[in-house]
DNA sequence: AATGAATGAGGGTTCATTCAT
DNA sequence: GATGAATGAACCCTCATTCAT
């Protein structure tokens, strides 16, 4: 990547960024390009020499928010840290995007207009997740934190909803110890839940 | 009520209805009042009679929303149905509007932009809802499916999570007995499990 | 008129001088069949009944205006009061629509598009107003308050000028040299007049 | 300025002078901005993009035109031609405007709406007019025109009336005897005045 | 490569007017 | 005769997109 190339990357992460922030604050179809080329300091024609559409932006960036997240993921559940920890850490991971909550909307709304990201999400959500939710689960197994008998497809979802349920802003901003550590046992011992020796 | 009013409430719950599925396809940005109307066999203008802009009619549709929804809980909720039953239908509740799957979504965007909806919506999240989840804790106290060192707040928390995926098209679509019956045990027992002797 | 018709003709006018309150703070443009028919205390729809469109119900408004307007001008100057009184009134005469004072904006606007109207406005500032205005005159002449050499047309222009009536472009444009400098001997020596040597 | 600057600069004067001329013919509500848009052979959407919106533009423009008009005045007032040239001159001196004749009902109209064009024309009018005036009148004392006795009130009404200027509801509103006999006095006995024994 | 200017298409909204009741 | 409901036409305005510079 030379000079060129590198400040042409550059300012289209300028523009992803504020885009991404922007969407996030008012929605895909709120935000014109004209906002998002103020923000970024670029004139709104730019925008089109480098993403060629709105759409086009729009999916560069739902998608590389999507790998990253994934990868972040994927490592983080491939290393080789204590179960519980995993556990905690996975639940709490968005601290990343802590700015950026509103994704899923971001993500609904495309779902049903846009064929290539719903190929995607489709990839994302039926085969690459849950491999990783897989690995995630055999270690549980391994470690003796999770009984035998519990399918991937039902943990994958009840993975997917801890995470967004921890992501949303007002558990966020409320957050004080003890509710998360009360979702956490939960997420181990549900409602009717087993005091057994808390191992966390 | 006379013939008059009769028929217009009539044609508003068309309207009602054709704009929440729209609204819940492609969002209530990409949702014109055209399409809507069209959609609901009257002129645009009508609409206006009828509901005074579009930011209104999006209010109305969403109280209306709401408030049934939570009416319905409610009423399951302060019924004699044994626990177990309790849970099961309450996870299920949702049937009626399955197609209006991305209510949450709506609601989210709203938040963002309506005080007015923030306004509803937090009186419903932080005390009616909680009041009636109290309700539903008691009783599984009383009848020994809930531990009872379990807070109010937690609870909420978790019943809402349950409640929002089991509303995902997904599931509901590829849903098979076992699928929801694992969610069920996860709610219960959480991942680590006792596989006491399932009651329902 | 029997008791219907007088009922009617009372509503008529009550719509009539709900528009034109409404006309004159608002301009006929900005203010809507709706409310004016609210102001009222009728559906819009009667309106139309009465006047069969706003337009028509303008005109309706407007002729009645300027007919009774004209009328009470005559009755002045035709009275027997002496001549400075004359006057006087007539300054002040416009009393009566002291909260009618933007009766000019409708005029105007109305003189441009409807055609009907601008033959009535140049019946009345062409032939009728001038009649009049030449009788008051020869009055002032008579009794010695206006100097022998002024001529009708500039006097009418002079008193509209004071009066706040219609300013007319047709005026300016054809105007002629002896116009002009009537007027500027108006403007100098005024109605009585102090015929010194011109400087000018 | 460069060539961008230049070429909008020209647009926008061509989009002035084309609204202008339709809002005098019709007024500002009945013309509507497509109109203008064909008749300046621009896109409707450019107007935007140089106004930014309709109301803007009717303000741009109007308050060009009264600052070039004070400023005319002004000037004229100000050079060192004698007396009765200037008067001459001023009255005929809206030539320049002969088409913009109903520049008066564009401000009555907007007078009740835009409280900014409200506060310009108070500045205007309460503030830069009168003193314009004032220079006018210390000439007329000095040349022997005008007679000492008269007020800047009287002489600039008197004035704004005999140039078509704008009408003022307010001056009839607060109307006090003085003035009304001052007017009533220039009426009879013009700016020069014939201290005859008053009748009145 | 970067951008200022221009615009076509479409959205929300208003309102004079009609029509069945 | 009076009215509530319904609407077509037109309006102001936005914005993704293109194009000449």
């Amino acid at each position: 990547m030379n000079g060129y190339e590198r400040r042409t990357e550059l300012k289209k992460d300028k523009i992803r960024s504020a885009a991404l922030e922007l969407f996030c604050a008012y929605g895909t179809d709120k935000t014109s390009i004209n906002e998002i080329a103020q923000k970024a300091g670029v004139a709104p024609a730019s925008i089109y020499n480098y993403f060629g559409s709105k759409e086009e932006m729009v999916k560069d960036i739902i998608i590389n928010l999507l790998e990253s997240s994934l990868k972040a993921k994927k490592e983080l559940w491939e290393s080789d840290r204590p179960f519980p920890e995993l556990m905690k850490r996975a639940i709490s991971m968005q601290d990343d995007f802590i700015e950026h909550t509103n994704l899923d909307l971001l993500l609904q709304a495309l779902l049903n207009t846009d064929p290539e990201i719903k190929k995607l999400i489709d990839d994302i959500y039926k085969r690459r997740y849950p491999y990783i939710v897989e690995k995630f689960i055999e270690k549980g197994h391994k470690d003796g934190y999770i009984r035998r008998d519990l399918s991937i497809e039902a943990a994958t979802i009840y993975l997917k909803m801890y995470q967004d349920v921890v992501q949303q802003p007002e558990i966020l901003k409320n957050r004080n110890k003890n509710l998360l550590k009360e979702l956490y046992d939960l997420m181990l011992y549900g409602l009717a839940g087993t005091p057994i020796q808390d191992k966390v």
